[in-house]
DNA sequence: TCTGGGGTCCTTTTCCTT
DNA sequence: TCTGAAGGAAAAGGACCC
């Protein structure tokens, strides 16, 4: 697999890069990436999909419904392309999630809206994105990770960060030994490939990953600063977006290296300090966080685009039974993850696209539905409710572990809940 | 023809209390 | 009673990421 992988070699060659003779370990840090994951992950049980066209994505219950009749009860693989849905047939909201290279041709891609990518590509396949099956293969290269290396930092679905530093072949060129080590067992468990960088730090492993994808391998020391990143797009610094990259540009500012030598105060007082410092740090390559292998949530939510924009007059009763609905799916997952939330805040997207949030905080966790809906309700009472609404949201915030409450302050909450008014659409 | 859903983090604004 | 300052917490919004 990683034959043709590149690997980025300093002047000196990396054996000179880090003292074996002393046993010093440099910090290494790697990011690892899936490559194009839930496009791969499809063709693994429709391989007759290779090559052809295809996007995932505007998943509604029409379209779940149907592709579930198309595959019901057939072997897989051996469904004829000609028989799979076409994003030429495809009428309604929703947007594509991610599409193949075959379909990125035609200039279809990820964030696009369904209607404009069947008008670019109505020949293109369309598939329902499968989120459980999606997990599952995370889970397993995930795992494979930890078979190997302890300190892994979970960042989504398809991505992770590992920390080389201690762990056995870490420091061989660099981390290339481990890397290609990650990439066959990944491989041999899943079927799916990924590419890794490695570097002194999160920043610069991030960027080094996507060097050579797919299946790359890229190795990166400090001193490849100016030559390996700082010809790069600011873009490229995971943590400038648009945004800032058009802010950037209108200074003048194209790359990394443009922004490297600009003046750090001069960032600070135009991009505000704590971003405008880690603006400069970030172009200088330095990033001290840390691997972190467990975290816990701080919000849980839920949301839905409707089919058409709706209005409170006409549809009150839609609007009332989605926000129920969200309020049980938001309950349902706090209650799945063992949490109590004290801030719930309702999110609404009017036909503008414009939107508003609005919180409401308990004074005590709460859990169940129906405390969530009365919070919503009194968020939504200071929301105009005269525009068209687009997108209903409801999350919970300020959570806690129930596990951590102790019996006599759930009965407490109970009783101040049941005080609380109702809100009508 | 538009523009999903689930998150995090940061900044600014608003509100409340002293 | 009114006003203003100060500070903290909560709320709101925006940018970003996958």
């Amino acid at each position: 697999m990683s034959a043709s992988s590149s690997f980025l070699m300093t002047t000196d060659g990396p054996a000179e890069q880090f003292d074996i003779a002393s046993s010093k370990s440099l910090r290494r840090v790697a990011h690892l990436d899936m490559d194009a994951f839930y496009g791969s992950v499809e063709l693994l049980r429709y391989p007759q999909l290779k090559g052809l066209p295809v996007v995932i994505g505007g998943s509604r219950r029409s379209i779940d419904e149907d592709f579930l009749k198309l595959i019901e009860g057939k072997d897989l693989s051996l469904i004829p392309p000609c028989d799979f849905p076409k994003l030429g047939r495809y009428k309604g909201r929703g947007v594509i999630t991610t599409a193949t290279y075959p379909a990125r041709q035609f200039g279809v891609g990820s964030a696009m809206g369904l209607m404009k990518a069947a008008a670019l590509c109505p020949q293109a396949i369309l598939l329902p994105v499968d989120f459980p099956r999606y997990k599952h293969f995370s889970s397993l290269f995930k795992q494979q990770i930890l078979s190997i290396t302890p300190l892994m930092e979970d960042r989504g679905i398809d991505e992770v960060y590992i920390d080389f530093t201690h762990v056995k072949n870490g420091q061989i060129l660099g981390g290339y030994e481990l890397a290609l080590q990650l990439q066959t067992a990944i491989l041999t468990a899943t079927g799916l490939t990924c590419s890794i960088g490695v570097a002194p730090n999160k920043l610069l492993a991030k960027m080094a990953s996507e060097f050579n994808k797919p299946k790359g391998i890229s190795i990166i020391f400090e001193e490849d600063l100016a030559t390996k990143i700082w010809p790069l797009e600011c873009r490229k610094i995971n943590g400038i977006g648009p945004k800032t990259d058009q802010k950037l540009k209108s200074l003048g500012i194209n790359t990394i290296g443009q922004l490297a030598q600009k003046n750090q105060l001069e960032l600070m007082q135009l991009f505000g300090k704590s971003y405008g410092a880690w603006l400069f740090d970030s172009a200088w390559g330095k990033d001290n966080r840390v691997i972190s292998t467990s975290s816990e949530p701080s919000s849980i939510s839920r949301e839905t685009t409707f089919d058409k924009d709706l209005s409170v007059n006409q549809h009150k009763q839609e609007l009332g039974t989605t926000l129920d609905l969200l309020c049980q799916q938001v309950a349902s997952d706090l209650k799945r993850k063992g949490y109590g939330a004290k801030t719930i805040g309702i999110k609404l997207r009017f036909a503008d696209f414009k939107s508003v949030t609005r919180d409401q905080t308990s004074s005590v966790y709460i859990q169940e539905a129906d405390q969530i809906r009365k919070l919503c309700g009194q968020a939504l009472k200071r929301v105009d409710l005269t525009r068209r609404i687009r997108l209903l949201g409801v999350r919970a915030a300020g959570l806690s572990l129930m596990k951590d409450l102790n019996n006599q302050e759930l009965k407490t909450q109970a009783n101040k809940m049941a005080e609380q008014t109702t809100f009508n659409w």
